[in-house]
RNA sequence: GGGUCUAUAGCUCAGUGGUAGAGCGCGCGCCUGAUAAGCGCGAGGUCGGAAGUUCGAUUCUUCCUAGACCCA
């Protein structure tokens, strides 16, 4: 027998299920439940790690609730899942803290620290907040197995890390190179672009025009004109770089020309005088040499002109300086130009003596000197300053440089195309994503800049020969122990710095070789995590087979060039044999959490929402509802707490619902596994019902299988609204009959079984809600949990199309006789004789006009001929004043006078005329002894009103009349109606039970006395009284009250009948 | 500065090449053996702005404005 227990608020009901989860470990049990399908039903889910070393947000949250969503739904169809946790745990964010928590500001000062204490300290950073993570994702109803949980700093995880390094530098795509990094050079080290963001001001910086002259003897004063703001490169020039597309101008200044875009010789000359003396396309003037204004290299392809697609037209002359040491286009254009590389600054932003004009400043403080030296020889044009948006070091305020910086580099432009095919294999959601953002990102790729300056990272497992300068890779701790010097150092050694630099190997010259002082880019850490999860290929062989790729992985969308794809990159170099797509076969973008006024939360801007504040106040299965109800993944959400209040509306209809049911499936101990009514020998009701349920099923999967929530969602939602709003509120009477009668049975079952159904449907969205209900409903045949159940899948011989179609017309109709009595006025309550539809549709079966005549409370249900409506409705005749003005002219007026008469008169003669109108399309007229015909349609029209006395409401096909007649009769049982209800009201405020009996007894004036005299076994069997009273003695009654029965004094006594 | 996305009722958001929808809130009612629930009706919209394609555009295209994310 189930509980059928009444259900608590939502706080107390998840404090009491996480109870019951825990003591019955249910979590564990839903992960192993398909462990005898791991062979042939698999769901591959990979966790995008978060790091420990900041509490959970709604940031967080966001991703959380649909990689919770999924796999459950998958576990409940029989799936097979692994949800293996994963932390995040390397990298220059982690250092960041643990500098700001030692008061270090450089790495000069970490060093002085000491690496190996910063290194611990790191260590111990990332778990700062594993608790707060351990008591939340439960609490949300997120299961994970966190007991084996992979952690990115583990020599297990490194060394898979490795081993795929080796693979990516044993196919040559491991290489060192130059990239140009922010760098502050003052801490000496580069930034990362997040922290290059936080530090953008305003500024005000130099902005010169200088001259280049070109060395072409045919034209002995020739200049090309170039523009920057940053004087300091100008020694580091080696090219120009032109637009081949644009055209260039020849322009006289005196006795001297120069060459710049046609289209900014206005804008930088003004009103200097100056002619035009020739034009050129930027593509011919590639190849032209110049003398440098500082000749620091003697190279011979330095000096010259290329041609550049990110040349603008915007500012300056439409030729710009070409310094690769200090920029990332101008590296770019040296790299593809094959230019020389000339940098005489040195790591401290000071010159070298390589440009012995500046030698030892500071690059900034040396630009008045460089304009006051151009100026001395006469290759300055003009000067002036420029404000602009540039970046500062965030800590110190110092000018970042954009800096060439040594760096180790993964090739994955080699692999380009493939990693491009195997990303239109992806199933994004949204799509738009996968050519979108993310495709574009694809076609525009550069190398993988791998390698950073720092510590606590993956080391980067690059040895170097001291002697012969010979590199290697080392893939694994096996191959690390053959190479060592002391092989027994390197069997146990700590994958890190500074332990691992110790480790010195043998090179075949005979020399020593040392590893490289670099860590490795924490995103291709958690990019690797599809095989360093299994500490692949060093074991889990068959695992790793068996979870590779991915069928379902979740973040936000600010991953799309973080993990989204740092996972693709290193899966297509890696795996390049495998099928695509891999490794992720659908991804889920999810939206950024925004606040209340539109902007991202964050915690500069002191906006965050504390998810707890929400939990502890709504509960999680609001929350959860709230996302998968509110939008679409991907949109970005406002959160407002009072939002997730708002969005609880259909859980607490499934909630009002079950304790309906459980009222009275209690007080009748209702015992499913007892009974049983074919479902083909139930009400039409409840035939409805199962069959918008297999609806509802259908739905709800397909909208899962389509990774849409948002549908899901609604599906359920409509289903909750028909059981609440038609089923349950027109069977009610169904479930307090006193004998166990097959409807009162069936009635039972249905909602029984709808119930449960429902609390399936739900498990995946509302883990608690539905846990709850099916406690309470579940026999002991049934699975423990919920969770353990299997998703329901739709019967189809449990489907009429008709009946649904039928009901749909039903609801249409009382809907719309409804609105007629609101229009009205006059209350359900009061019974009425007549309602009446007019409409083209069918009349329906017998079944269904009863239950419109129940719900509209009249005794007689008609369904109006269209042809001959005429007895409850009167025509109108409207006419078009623009037609009959145009073709009667003068005899409008009186036309129109006519038809207003017309729509006076009485109704038989409106009637004879329609009816003429109808049968000859045309209306005859005599106006003035002139015979006029009025064409229907277009002149006249017939419109139908109802007749006096009637009401009319409409709906969808239909239009309902109601007789608004009311007589004794009708007025008599509207009394009895109404005193039946304040019977009842009283019956609540004693505070009886449902399922008292009582003794009624009652004062009334001689009106309602009558009806109640008349009507006195239909009240006690409504009331269940089992004794009514008139005029009796109210001394000893237990309750009593004066009422206002339709505007009639009366009194009544109740009292509980004892046996 | 560039790329991508978003803009629909007071709020949060669905949706559509053919007269615009839901929930919440608001107003007015109804119902009540689900009762600190439930239901109906109503008001409320230049579908961000402008132009174009089309018989017809909120929907498709372009531009503009604002916001978000990523990148410079």
């Amino acid at each position: 027998m189930p509980r059928y227990g009444k259900l608590p608020d939502p706080l107390t009901l998840e404090a009491e299920v996480l109870r019951f989860w825990e003591q019955a470990i249910i979590p564990h049990k839903s992960l192993n439940r398909n462990e005898q399908n791991r062979s042939h039903k698999r769901f591959v889910f990979y966790e995008g790690p978060p790091t420990a070393n900041d509490k959970p947000h709604f940031g967080h949250l966001i991703p959380r609730v649909y990689k919770d969503l999924f796999p459950r739904y998958k576990l409940m169809q029989g799936y097979h899942v692994i949800k293996k946790g994963g932390w995040d745990t390397h990298g220059l964010p982690v250092e960041l803290k643990v500098e700001k928590e030692l008061g270090l500001n450089s790495k000069r000062e970490i060093e002085a620290f000491g690496v190996e204490a910063f290194v611990q300290k790191c260590k111990e950073n990332v778990w700062k907040f594993k608790g707060e993570w351990e008591r939340f994702d439960p609490r949300m109803g997120f299961w994970y197995d966190q007991e084996h949980a992979y952690i990115t700093y583990t020599n297990e995880y490194i060394e898979s890390v490795w081993w795929a390094l080796k693979k990516i530098w044993e196919k040559g795509l491991l290489y060192k190179g130059h990239k140009v990094l922010p760098y502050c050079p003052r801490c000496g080290t580069p930034l990362s672009s997040h922290e290059v963001a936080q530090g953008y001001e305003t500024t005000k910086d130099p902005s010169i025009f200088f001259k280049l002259k070109v060395r072409d003897s045919a034209a002995p004063q020739a200049y090309f004109l170039v523009w920057t703001t940053t004087p300091w490169t100008i020694p580091s020039n080696v090219a120009l770089a032109v637009g081949p597309s644009y055209t260039y101008a020849k322009v006289k200044v005196s006795n001297e020309i120069f060459i710049l875009a046609q289209e900014l010789v206005a804008q930088v000359l003004g009103k200097e005088s100056h002619e035009i003396v020739g034009t050129v396309r930027g593509a011919d003037l590639v190849g032209m040499r110049y003398e440098p204004a500082y000749k620091l290299s003697d190279d011979l392809r330095a000096y010259r002109v290329v041609a550049a697609d990110f040349v603008s037209l915007e500012e300056g002359t439409g030729i710009v300086h070409i310094a690769p040491a200090f920029g990332e286009e101008d590296y770019q254009v040296g790299q593809t130009e094959g230019l020389p590389f000339v940098n005489p600054v040195d790591l401290e932003g000071k010159f070298t003596q390589e440009f012995p004009l500046a030698a030892g400043q500071f690059v900034k403080d040396a630009d008045t000197v460089i304009i006051q030296d151009l100026k001395m020889r006469g290759l300055l044009y003009k000067s002036g300053k420029y404000e602009h948006e540039y970046p500062f070091c965030w800590r110190c305020k110092t000018p970042l440089l954009y800096y060439a910086i040594d760096s180790y580099f993964i090739r994955t432009t080699a692999k380009q195309r493939e990693i491009i095919e195997n990303n239109k294999h992806i199933h994004w959601h949204p799509e738009h994503l996968r050519d979108g953002r993310f495709g574009n990102f694809l076609e525009t790729m550069k190398d993988w800049a791998l390698s950073r300056d720092r510590y606590w990272g993956t080391p980067l497992p690059i040895w170097i020969c001291q002697r012969c300068r010979r590199e290697h890779c080392v893939g694994s701790r096996q191959e690390l122990m053959e190479l060592a010097l002391d092989p027994a150092k390197a069997k146990t050694v700590e994958f890190h710095r500074p332990w691992i630099d110790e480790i010195l190997l043998k090179c075949s010259c005979g020399g020593t070789m040392r590893r490289v002082p670099q860590v490795i880019d924490c995103w291709f850490d958690s990019g690797m995590m599809h095989t360093a999860q299994w500490h692949y290929p060093f074991e889990n062989h068959e695992l790793f087979e068996e979870q590779f790729p991915a069928d379902f992985i979740a973040e936000g969308v600010d991953q799309t060039r973080g993990w989204f794809y740092s996972l693709l990159v290193t899966s297509t170099l890696l795996y390049e044999e495998k099928p695509y797509p891999h490794p992720y076969k659908h991804v889920v973008v999810t939206g950024m959490g925004l606040d209340q006024a539109g902007k991202k939360m964050s915690k500069s801007l002191g906006n965050v929402l504390d998810p707890w504040d929400v939990v502890n106040v709504y509960g999680a299965d609001a929350v959860r509802w709230f996302f998968y109800a509110g939008s679409a993944p991907w949109r970005d959400r406002r959160l407002d707490p009072k939002d997730v209040a708002e969005a609880r509306g259909p859980l607490e209809t499934v909630r009002n619902l079950y304790n309906f049911f459980a009222l009275y499936a209690g007080i009748d101990q209702f015992d499913p596994s007892h009974q049983d009514v074919p479902p083909q020998e139930r009400a039409m009701l409840d035939r409805w019902i199962l069959s918008r349920l297999q609806h509802a099923i259908t739905k709800t999967t397909q909208a899962l299988d389509e990774y849409d929530p948002v549908a899901a969602t609604q599906a359920i939602a409509t289903f909750v609204d028909e059981v609440s709003n038609w089923y349950v509120r027109n069977s009610r009477p169904r479930f307090w009959g006193n004998a166990w009668t097959t409807d009162k049975k069936a009635a039972f079952m249905t909602l029984y079984e709808v119930l449960l159904a429902l609390a399936k449907l739900l498990a995946p969205f509302v883990p608690f809600l539905a846990e709850a209900i099916y406690q309470n409903l579940k026999t002991e045949q049934m699975p423990e949990s919920v969770h353990l159940c299997d998703w329901p899948s739709a019967e189809e011989q449990l489907r009429d199309l008709r009946l649904e179609a039928q009901m749909q017309q039903t609801r249409q109709i009382v809907s719309a006789g409804l609105q007629a009595r609101n229009k009205a006025q006059i209350k359900v309550r009061q019974p009425l004789a007549l309602a009446a539809v007019l409409t083209h549709n069918a009349p329906l079966d017998f079944e269904y006009r009863q239950l419109i005549c129940q719900e509209l409370n009249v005794k007689k249900l008609e369904w109006l001929s269209q042809d001959q409506p005429f007895a409850l409705y009167t025509p109108k005749f409207e006419y078009e004043k623009a037609a009959l003005g145009r073709d009667l002219r003068g005899l409008a007026p009186k036309a129109m006078q006519i038809l207003e008469e017309l729509n006076r008169a009485h109704h038989e003669r409106r009637v004879q005329v329609a009816q003429e109108l109808a049968a000859q399309k045309k209306l005859r007229l005599s106006i003035e002894g002139q015979e006029i015909e009025l064409p229907e349609g277009t002149h006249v029209r017939v419109v139908l009103q109802p007749r006096e006395g009637y009401v009319e409401g409409s709906e969808a096909d239909f239009r309902v009349l109601i007789d608004t007649h009311i007589d004794n009769e009708l007025r008599q049982e509207g009394l009895v109606r109404e005193f039946i209800r304040l019977v009842q009201e009283c019956r609540k405020e004693a505070g009886f039970e449902v399922s008292d009996r009582i003794e009624l007894s009652y004062e009334a004036d001689p009106e309602v006395q009558a009806a109640l005299e008349k009507f006195a076994q239909h009240v006690q069997e409504e009331t269940l009284a089992v004794r009514l009273q008139c005029n009796s003695s109210f001394e000893r009654v237990e309750f009593s009250k004066e009422l206002d029965v339709n505007g009639h004094r009366a009194r009544v006594g109740l009292t509980r009948w004892r046996t």
